[in-house]
DNA sequence: GCCAACGTTGGC
DNA sequence: GCCAACGTTGGC
């Protein structure tokens, strides 16, 4: 088992972005813009092309896992921290020294029975995720090799 | 809508 | 370097 991250999980809200603009977007695909967080931006810089994610929706009803997504493009410059008039914009990153980076992800599938918080919450073997601790608020987080063959094993059902 | 948990900012 | 104030996240 390798001991590089090869597993992730992001948030969105399903308001801003779901599950399923991912798989109306052209090419089921899209650039995961808008991080403003280092510690989720330094787990965007670590994800490799191939690396597979959880798609979770956050402020949801209920908040699950909806979907898995892969990623296609390595970290790159997000240009939205350029743009004064966007919501995301934000002064210290400069074209010529980007502070803020995005990956390009593309769907692979959306779940027929998504994953509830809830239902995750009563998995002995999810205990240590970092999804389910108190006050965790990463919107991009590792999902260590255990984790997520268990998860699979549930979504298959 | 509430509010706990968290990250960031800025005064000192 | 400390820490209060603030803004945001996200479950409920």
């Amino acid at each position: 088992m390798s001991p590089n991250h090869t597993y992730w999980l992001i948030k969105s809200e399903p308001s801003a972005f779901s599950i399923d603009d991912l798989g109306k977007a052209p090419g089921r695909k899209t650039c995961w813009d808008g991080v403003r967080n280092y510690q989720a931006r330094n787990y965007m810089r670590a994800m490799k092309v191939g690396d597979r994610l959880f798609f979770y929706h956050s402020n949801a009803d209920p908040p699950a896992i909806v979907g898995i997504a892969e990623v296609v493009r390595e970290a790159y410059p997000d240009p939205t921290a350029f743009d004064k008039q966007h919501r995301h914009y934000d002064p210290k990153s400069k074209p010529e020294k980007p502070l803020w980076d995005m990956v390009d992800i593309r769907l692979v599938k959306i779940l027929t029975r998504p994953l509830s918080l809830d239902r995750l919450r009563q998995e002995p073997g999810l205990k240590g995720m970092e999804l389910l601790r108190k006050g965790s608020r990463l919107s991009v987080q590792p999902v260590r090799t255990a984790e997520w063959a268990l998860i699979l094993r549930l979504v298959e059902g």
